[in-house]
DNA sequence: CAAGATCCTAACGAATTGTAACAGAGGCAT
DNA sequence: ATGCCTCTGTTACAATTCGTTAGGATCTTG
């Protein structure tokens, strides 16, 4: 896979630098960004593993925006802040944040608890080839599923890498840019069904109800989430 | 599931009972340790969701059971530390500790980041997705209300954010301009008549009575107040 | 009560998503 | 090769979501 990403949303050109320079040495991607809606923007076609947020931006108070990221985009958050008050931080924190730096900070720290969070994010290494969640247990490789109710359905390559996919991240949300990305992405033309259309295939074979979901879930305009407990194994 | 599950290792008594209050009243469960042996035979037995280590130990050196910690039991690492230089942090994170607390510290702000380690941890349980309220249960993970008379409605995404926008502050004002920072943030710009479309929406799937809200009460000029006792769960 | 600010909500439409139907690419046995 | 089957992307159209608009309702102030 690709160098796990980082953003960096600052309106001091100093401080980004600082931090790209940093984050590029320990061998990350990153990506600047001065204010809040450009960054926002940005996160329409992709997904960074880490974003470093600082709070009062100009365009915005960055607190809101950590919430919605750690809520729907799932990413790891670390606030870099000024304000270096005890109930600040412990706000952050609530909202959401994985962490909380206080300027002036050592580059080094930051590269440090970066990478904290993407050992954490980052997959233990795909387990096994078994998985169970609701019921059903997929084989990944025979390309089956079994239910425990006797019900067996075989799945094909395709729905098995998106199957898998769900199964490895379960209860996050994954967008379309990381489905491209992680399957075989292809063309990003939002003229793309290819996606919906294996993901369609993949419930009627759960049996999802087409009306009410369960398992697989449509975030409007932002991607799917897999509900359900999976517990891997061999 | 039952109570998260904190352990502290530290020799300091008084440490350890300060934390285990702290913990206790923001609803964990702990169990504390003076001596890193003692810990690891607990570990046999048990698999805490989050473990405060302090360096230092008399028994052994602090820096290697995190790394072990970390590494096998891939529980979080919080570790608490008086070595406050730079080094110290990043050497501990890098050894596989998700965070690093100075001493003195503030209680609460451990509690916070524990809580921030749990969220990452454990989705479900934690990060509450079902709320009881005015004969309503809210399902966040599957976008439903359910009321005690049967009644069964779906709610979008978007419905979704503001409801529990609501739920999490229940009785306390909720201005526009927090609602717009926490949700969708869109352009401050003035006409913005979303976020009472939105809420619209919502009353009506609670089938309040438009002349008489009872649950979303509108505060001219101000904002929203959610009224009606919640109930977090799970 | 008038004027103006604020809020509600039905209706519209752009964007996004679901899925049935089609078509091309291989695979495999005949 | 031929015919049949499965897999999978593409197309086309239906359904859903959700912001915007606009007109009316409601509130505050003087």
């Amino acid at each position: 896979m690709t160098l796990p990403l980082v953003t960096i949303l600052d309106d001091e050109p100093a401080i980004r630098s600082i931090l790209a320079d940093a984050l590029q040495e320990a061998g990350f991607r990153t990506m600047g960004f001065a204010r809040a809606t450009e960054f926002e923007a940005a996160l329409k076609s992709t997904t960074p593993d880490v974003c470093l947020v600082a709070l009062g931006l100009p365009d915005r108070d960055g607190l809101g925006l950590v919430h919605r990221l750690a809520l729907e985009q799932g990413a790891a958050v670390i606030i870099i802040s000024g304000r270096a008050q005890v109930q600040d931080r412990i706000t952050g924190l609530e909202l959401g944040a994985d962490d909380y730096i206080i300027k002036p900070f050592d580059p080094s720290e930051v590269v440090a608890r970066v990478r904290a969070r993407i050992r954490k994010t980052r997959l233990p290494e795909t387990q096994g080839n078994t998985a169970d969640f609701a019921g059903w247990t997929a084989h990944f490789n025979r390309y089956a599923l079994t239910h425990s109710d006797g019900r067996d359905v075989s799945f094909s390559h395709a729905e098995g890498e998106v199957l898998r996919l769900f199964l490895e991240r379960p209860k996050r949300l994954i967008s379309r840019a990381m489905m491209q990305e992680i399957l075989g992405g292809a063309a990003e033309d939002s003229f793309d069904r290819a996606m919906d259309v294996r993901i369609s295939r993949l419930r009627t074979k759960l049996g999802e109800d087409p009306k009410n979901p369960t398992l697989i879930k449509t975030i409007y305009g932002a991607g799917y989430i897999f509900l359900g407990d999976v517990a891997w194994r061999g």
